[in-house]
DNA sequence: ACGCGCTTGTGAACGCGCGCACAAAGTCAG
DNA sequence: CTGACTTTGTGCGCGCGTTCACAAGCGCGT
């Protein structure tokens, strides 16, 4: 009777038992990726007062597959209704405790430059459950200046606004995103946003993403370039 | 003869023709999306008078694994030397070539808002090679407007700053998205990126990439929300 | 000239993720 | 209650990408 890991048979006895809401399964780091699509296209099916949704309908709307939509909601265990589909209140529910926004959790940027300031002023920035809780910037001029209904602080004062599960978002020049990542680290922040064109360094238990806007655009030129050398060989 | 695709076996007989500048081979998407890392660091190095770089080096550099990017750029066909590395030069004409960023190519924004002047602003947006051409937005009252040196014209004039292998970037809210990518590909664009939060639906001969800067942060919140749950199962 | 050591290029194995296709399971009408 | 229809959940095969490990090559010192 101990909850032990679900193994792959998974017998119609262990079904059996429904009332097991934490099933501490690993979810696929692809289907947490696509979590906040379905999420986002689930609050826009509640604003129209839309009560359960099929996976083949949300999977249009999401821009995914039906089925890749079935078996990462699987992975949370959210059980859908056969012959129903899911219900779009209780999907949201799930997607958000499991995403971790049921808590609102910490949000603090460094950097309030051009980028900086969108990302504060982005109103939908996290649409429902997140949202920057705090500005910082190196320079001494900035301090004091309101932007989006935030107060900018130096970025010395750090350790005073982050708190434990504080997630931490740099968007300052390349040149001194390290040092503002390094200090982040020391203050405890362990999950780091980075916007700067840089490879960041950081300790093992400390998550790093990033988000590389140049990187995007030479993709698509790379796509681009072929296409037209596809041309020219046609011609 | 004749310059045919270039086929798995890949034998020994068919190196032994080292005189083939132009090999079209394909290059995996997941290479494509490296390749940018690789010409940043790259062009640092070239900035500090480095001529050649191991790929231990260079992948260090570019936070990889040396072996990965053996592998990439042995696509790509430009070989470095044995026991000696990369030219570093070579190896940016190369990159650079096969992204097609040797001739400069358009690049129309459309959606001045907080994020559309943070990304023409972004200076180093796309270091070398790449930039922004035109601002487009469709409130008029910003039409003239002075931005990154930029003057902002009308969505409406679209056609006219859009030439042959122009990458269009959405920067509107996510609620002008669609119309806005259905405009840019009536003007003939073939690759689009798009920062709004939204689903676009795009003709299959156009190549749409989306960056979602709330997608990342969730994802984020998720590794958070994962980190605190395991330490209260420690605790 | 010649071997020694360094570095590249790649064969092969592994693991992950995707999508098909189908059985299980539920709803609804009669 | 039964049977037909709908939709979920998932077993399975496939292809891509990553990584290891090593043979092939190249320069350099002697």
């Amino acid at each position: 009777m101990t909850a032990r890991r679900q193994e792959r048979p998974l017998t119609t006895s262990e079904l059996a038992e429904p009332r097991v809401p934490r099933r501490r399964e690993v979810i696929p780091e692809a289907t947490v990726a696509r979590l906040p699509l379905y999420l986002r296209a689930l609050h826009a099916l509640a604003d129209d007062a839309t009560q359960t949704i099929s996976s083949e309908a949300l999977a249009e709307a999401a821009g995914v597959n039906s089925a890749k939509l079935r078996k990462d909601l699987s992975h949370l265990g959210s059980y859908g209704t056969r012959g129903v589909g899911y219900d779009v209140q209780h999907l949201i529910s799930q997607i958000s405790r499991e995403l971790g926004l049921s808590r609102r959790c910490s949000v603090v940027l460094v950097g309030v430059g051009n980028l900086g300031r969108a990302l504060a002023g982005y109103g939908g920035f996290a649409s429902r459950g997140l949202g920057i809780d705090a500005l910082l910037d190196a320079d001494r001029a900035l301090t004091g200046e309101q932007i989006a209904g935030l107060t900018v602080r130096h970025v010395d004062d750090l350790a005073e606004v982050v708190v434990p599960g504080s997630i931490g978002v740099i968007a300052t020049p390349a040149s001194a995103a390290q040092t503002v990542c390094d200090q982040l680290v020391r203050a405890g922040v362990t999950s780091i946003l980075n916007f700067a064109p840089t490879v960041l360094t950081v300790p093992a238990h400390v998550d790093l993403r990033k988000v590389d806007l140049s990187i995007e655009l030479q993709i698509l030129s790379f796509h681009e370039h072929r296409k037209s050398l596809a041309e020219g060989v046609t011609a």
